[in-house]
DNA sequence: TACAATATCGGAAACGTTTCCGAAAATTTA
DNA sequence: TAAATTTTCGGAAACGTTTCCGATATTGTA
């Protein structure tokens, strides 16, 4: 329970605390056999530079903070293995916050987590973060921060985004290769800048292939299975189901399918539906479902570079890293009447 | 960037130091109209507490450790919801590290907790810790330690588990009485204690309805999906399918599902499948996957609540909570032929 | 051998708090 | 009004480090 300190071991071997410490940062000066002695003195004595003693003194604590909306889907575990991989090889401890989708909660985490003062920040706002400038504001004061993914490409601070645009297009152009003419986008709330870079993918897509306006639609919805269910319910109740759903994310085209399924429709041959943000149940679904797996793995260690670097060579000019996906084309969004079709489209 | 101490709070006022300190952790004499003044005007002036300088004088950090052998399944990441807003709400940062199933890591990831200086540990140790030993030294030299989950209900220390035989056999129960008389068992790591209580209960089960032991087999895998479908594989290419799989976990339930429907069995018409430790896919799956739900936010919470108390009141009797589930029957273990047979068994 | 240059080390301030101790001020009591 | 008590506060040590500054010991140079 009571740790042993530098004086201890200073004491034992009658030399200064001074020299103790010099021993364990070796930047200052010190005779090798002394240094040895010392070193091997603490070993012996289980000692251990009381890390909370060197923060105060180093003004600095070697923590970051990560704060996301939530971590119960892969996606931001995943995303959080990454950076806690980057960091923690760095000497840095990871503390992890989950705002919950609140935005008033992931102010006051930000909050904490500075004044703890976590040497750096990465924040991966929710919803409908109107934080953005007490965020930008410390930034520009010089703390450390990195954006992560829902934010606009314009906001004037270093980020990792993944192209929603381009893979949203990319997704919307599979389908309508697939011959699918009708398809609805079922988008995540508009507030999101997400939700509208994929909105202009699926947009760009139909325009580029001259689809008639009639054809298509954007339908603004949550992010959970059960809003997915919800919509297709209004649809039916309208009578108005198309050819194809791209959903926001796997989990809402779970929940599409599965409504699908007990009205009596077969996907994909009556409705076909793409997923996105890859989870690990896409491949498990009856049908597999096709989506565009984000490289999360890599977004953390990007991530966490780009902060790693701004805290050990201070401020800089903001960098935009826009990562690319691959699009995993299964079972779900595969129009029978074209026998080789999975091949018409190849990943990029 | 620079954050404005105590001292020039005490300075601006004409006060000491002391005083300023006073009014904050207001448990020492200070006039009223003097403590509301030096609070007005360190609001004013945006002071904070040093959270460092407070740990180093206090001797206590208000950090907690969780360690985790991963938080990408909903699992832990709801265990972990649970145990932060217990903490938070009480002043704690959490830190959270993940040993990636790995008793090395494990061992690494404790031993930074503790040089940090958490007031306290939960530990979930990961399948093959042998770490034990090195854990409760600690907690018999007085560290605040609470374990989770994967732990013998033996170990001398607070803990809460799952009570995983009883669920396991009342699971195993629902199947029979279903009327499936050969039943596998698809099993964790069997040096995994939950693996073993569970496959007691599975036997339990077997043994009080007098179940010839042709009939009932217990297979050791893995936990992802991918051990389900090697496991159904063997078992199709030596043509020695059961009625119905009763698995370790959702995910090698799913991988089970699917390998079975892709040979052209229909479940539960021909083979019925169920789950354990239910997750957000279980209803969404096709067809719907019958498991047992952990109470995953409750264990949080009453995990907390021990390290909590054992924090602030010292060592005390090992306190051993064991938490109940609910069997939540779905689609796919539901014999067509008894028409109310869902209403057969009633959770407990 | 004497001096300069360098290598090595100890002392002490600093980081920003908490908290003990005692002194001054305010209040109560006789 | 003086003494006794209680409130309120300032000073300073302590928490365990790092790091600057200067002192001493060692080595090299002429």
């Amino acid at each position: 329970m009571k740790h042993t300190t530098i004086k201890d071991v200073a004491k034992r071997l009658n030399v200064s605390i001074s020299s103790v410490s010099r021993a364990f940062n070796d930047k200052y000066d010190i005779k090798k056999e002394t240094k040895e002695l010392i070193l091997k003195t603490a070993e012996e004595m289980g000692y251990h530079p009381n890390p909370i003693a060197q923060k105060l003194s180093q003004k600095k604590t070697f923590n970051i903070g990560i704060v996301v909306p939530e971590f119960v889907n892969e996606y931001y575990s995943e995303i959080i293995i990454g950076i806690q991989e980057v960091f923690i090889s760095n000497g840095y401890q990871v503390l992890i916050m989950q705002s919950d989708e609140d935005a008033v909660q992931e102010l006051a985490n930000v909050k904490t987590l500075i004044h703890n003062m976590v040497d750096g920040l990465i924040i991966a706002p929710t919803v409908e973060s109107n934080n953005m400038s007490f965020y930008l504001k410390q930034y520009q004061n010089g703390y450390p921060i990195v954006f992560m993914g829902r934010v606009e490409e314009s906001l004037p601070a270093s980020k990792v985004l993944f192209d929603n645009k381009k893979w949203s297009f990319f997704a919307t152009e599979h389908l309508l290769r697939q011959q699918y003419t009708k398809i609805y986008h079922l988008s995540g709330y508009k507030n999101l800048s997400v939700s509208n870079d994929r909105i202009q993918g699926f947009l760009k897509a139909m325009d580029k292939h001259r689809i008639p306006k009639a054809n298509y639609k954007v339908i603004e919805g949550g992010l959970q299975a059960k809003d997915g269910i919800a919509i297709i319910e209004d649809l039916i109740y309208n009578n108005d189901l198309p050819d194809a759903f791209f959903c926001f994310n796997d989990l809402v085209a779970f929940g599409v399918i599965k409504r699908l399924k007990s009205q009596g429709f077969r996907v994909p041959e009556d409705i076909a539906v793409m997923g996105f943000t890859e989870t690990q149940m896409a491949e498990l679904n009856t049908p597999q479902l096709s989506s565009v797996k984000q490289p999360t793995f890599e977004m953390g260690k990007k991530t966490a570079d780009l902060l790693l670097q701004l805290i050990d060579k201070g401020p800089d000019q903001p960098e935009t890293i826009i990562l690319n996906g691959e699009l995993n084309i299964r079972e779900s969004s595969v129009n029978e009447k074209f026998a080789d079709s999975s091949l018409l489209f190849q990943n990029k």
